[in-house]
DNA sequence: AGTCTATCGTTCGCCTCCCTAACGTTAGAT
DNA sequence: ATCTAACGTTAGGGAGGCGAACGATAGACT
């Protein structure tokens, strides 16, 4: 299991990369496309993403247009993380990039096999989120 | 996928570092204890470990007197990494306690579904190990 | 008012795994 | 004798993940 993880992991990283992002990227605007207009601590909880890396995620992104990170005027601790329509199409790049990399990762089982492993997958992991604090890193999950 | 992996790793991490070692000690003693005496080139192509990687993790194990590191008479250029009593019991821990982190992690399935998972993930993993340099990272593999 | 606590964003540093580049030493082939 | 290739080693970086601390702010409580 481990290995097929690897596996997987380094098809992802190199999709990612291959695009010019990083699994952080994808998470953080995968979530602001959920949620929209969000402070970062909220948006660290719900993706899992960890404030300090957050904090370097969203610089990042904020670089590249992607996201704009504006001052909450009714609580001046918070930033307001938005995401931009450039933000959203570089998404949709992220998303289609992705499928193409789960297609080659499963390219070996017949679509009933990905829904059997999805399925066992999921129980092994809800299993142990129940036992733990629950925040998915991804929103469709 | 990738979360039900990283929970798989968070807690095989977490199993190791409770007795002290990482998962590089565990390959690199598993691969000794399964090949005897080798190289550390040799060593580091069949676990998949890097060499600059396998320096550092057989000096740990050195320190350790898990595992012996000596010169080969026939060969100045290679060092002979022998495998130690200690580093025998030490992988015997080791092993037990990979078992432990297995069945938690798989406790939400029966024994029939955890056939059927590790029979679903070989199929995606063998799929792309074969059009790879192909090295499991593990000998019982 | 003042104080106390909690949150938010940020910075710094550490860990694991993976990988690249370079360098000196040694073997082996030509 | 020279040229190539392998071996071990060192130094460094990227990516994901985490903990500790700190200033600024908000909210609650007295």
């Amino acid at each position: 299991m481990t290995q097929t993880a690897q596996q997987a992991h380094r098809l992802v990283s190199d999709g990612l990369a291959a695009v010019g992002a990083r699994g952080y990227h994808y998470r953080a605007l995968a979530w602001l496309d959920e949620l929209g207009p969000t402070s970062q601590a909220d948006l660290g909880r719900r993706s899992g993403i960890h404030l300090s890396d957050l904090v370097a995620t969203i610089n990042e992104l904020a670089d590249q247009q992607l996201v704009e990170r504006t001052p909450d005027p009714a609580d001046r601790r918070r930033n307001i993380i938005t995401i931009t329509p450039a933000g959203r199409r570089q998404l949709r790049r992220l998303e289609k990039q992705l499928t193409r990399v789960q297609d080659e990762l499963l390219a070996a089982l017949t679509p009933d096999e990905r829904d059997q492993l999805t399925l066992l997958l999921r129980r092994v992991l809800d299993h142990h989120t129940d036992a733990r604090p629950s925040t998915p890193l991804l929103p469709n999950a």
